[in-house]
DNA sequence: GTCTATAAAGTGATAGAC
DNA sequence: GTCTATCACTTTATAGAC
């Protein structure tokens, strides 16, 4: 029973060259300017061998959409192994802009094209595993970092850590959105920016090692999280 | 000398036709749907005709920017009255995110198409005023804010209005754009990610103010599975 | 100024031969 | 499984008549 296995092999392999050559032409000049003929064109196929693999244009996006949103997931792992909670979270802040400034077209096609594209991305990030409410990877990864924070008291005790998260996350991509598309976006340096957002929801870094925070300005009425960033400026990096 | 002077209003006039069902279709079919000869139907006139008005359909699309941009600035115009900036940085806030989820097709043209787009919006503002370099009206309007907040001690002393005031706007520019796209964001209602987010930036609020705490309801999150049913029409710009 | 007519170049997708 | 050939459109933009 080797031969269907054999051609079952030359059948992904070339779903494989179509999605490499879609995944290039997207790169280069914009998921825009995807075309199957150019796509075809680009594997030596005609056009309507395409159609064996992939059911439309817009199915060719949406694995294009998988794998690029697999990609941005495996960029967090280095981050996944800090321990401390807000470095952690920092770190996945940097990695998540850090990719979506590295590739762009890419980003853009998953987070700024199509909802049925951005569905199908996260979708396919969580057909593995259990289907439970908070989702996919990803997300569980911010909640459990803010947890952390919450346990160890410096962000507030009655934060919901699944509404930080969101809102974390649109920050992100908001960061990453807008210097994709807005010319004068950012004018101080994206990290500045990055730095400053960072900094404002969970106070600025500790700076003695160990040492709990320090109260710097105890009559202040601002929240936790506000009071802490009292403390100073943003590095870049 | 009157001839001269009508034939030119007539001019405008259709000038103003043109963009009107320009306008029209991208609020009901979204920018992608917009062409040259869906307007020249439209409006009962020739393709050939719009060209006598506008070079391109970039050049359209650009029009329709400056007018949706100053809609924009002008739904900030109650907000700015309000005397405590950081009710007013509230204001603006929810002013924006309400802008962009009643406008999404218009939104989307202006902040989430095109760079020469987005370019074109912004410029359009600043082309009557000195030309300074913050820029437009509506960035100096967070800057003061925060500056006055800086000034009463209810952000940090060291805080960089400019930088501060992108970041902000990155992040509310990330709130509605991920809700635009993403089909499970916001699994929260929107109004309390946004308030999270703003908490999170600048404090809960003053505590005596008739002001609405912050978290209402951490237990109410929707399952992802009911967030995904709702599909996205697209309803008006 | 506005029209008709058309150029020139695409597009996604499919039927049917091999 | 892959091809050729093609359908049935779409698009922006322009030339030249009136």
């Amino acid at each position: 029973m080797g031969i269907p296995e054999r051609k079952n092999r030359e059948k992904q392999a070339l779903r494989e060259r179509i999605l490499g050559a879609a995944r290039r032409i997207v790169m280069r000049e914009g998921f825009g300017a995807l075309s199957m003929r150019k796509i075809a064109d680009a594997i030596e196929y005609s056009p309507a061998t395409l159609y064996l693999h992939f059911a439309s244009r817009d199915d060719i996006a949406r694995a294009l959409c998988e794998e690029g949103y697999a990609q941005l997931l495996a960029s967090f792992a280095p981050a996944a192994h800090i321990e401390d909670p807000r470095e952690r979270l920092h770190a996945l802040a940097r990695a998540y802009v850090a990719f979506g400034r590295e590739h762009p077209q890419t980003y853009r096609l998953i987070f700024m094209e199509d909802p049925s594209y951005t569905g199908a991305a996260l979708r396919s990030a969580q057909q593995n595993g259990e289907l439970d409410e908070a989702g996919d990877a990803a997300f569980r990864m911010l909640t459990d970092a803010l947890d952390a924070l919450k346990a160890s008291d410096r962000i507030p005790a009655d934060a919901d850590s699944a509404v930080w998260a969101e809102a974390l996350w649109a920050t992100l991509h908001g960061i990453v959105a807008l210097s994709l598309t807005c010319p004068v976006f950012p004018l101080a340096p994206l990290e500045t920016v990055v730095d400053t957002a960072f900094n404002a929801w969970f106070g600025a870094p500790s700076t003695s090692r160990g040492g709990k925070p320090v109260d710097v300005a105890p009559a202040m009425r601002p929240s936790v999280t506000a009071a802490r960033a009292r403390k100073r400026k943003a590095p870049s990096s």
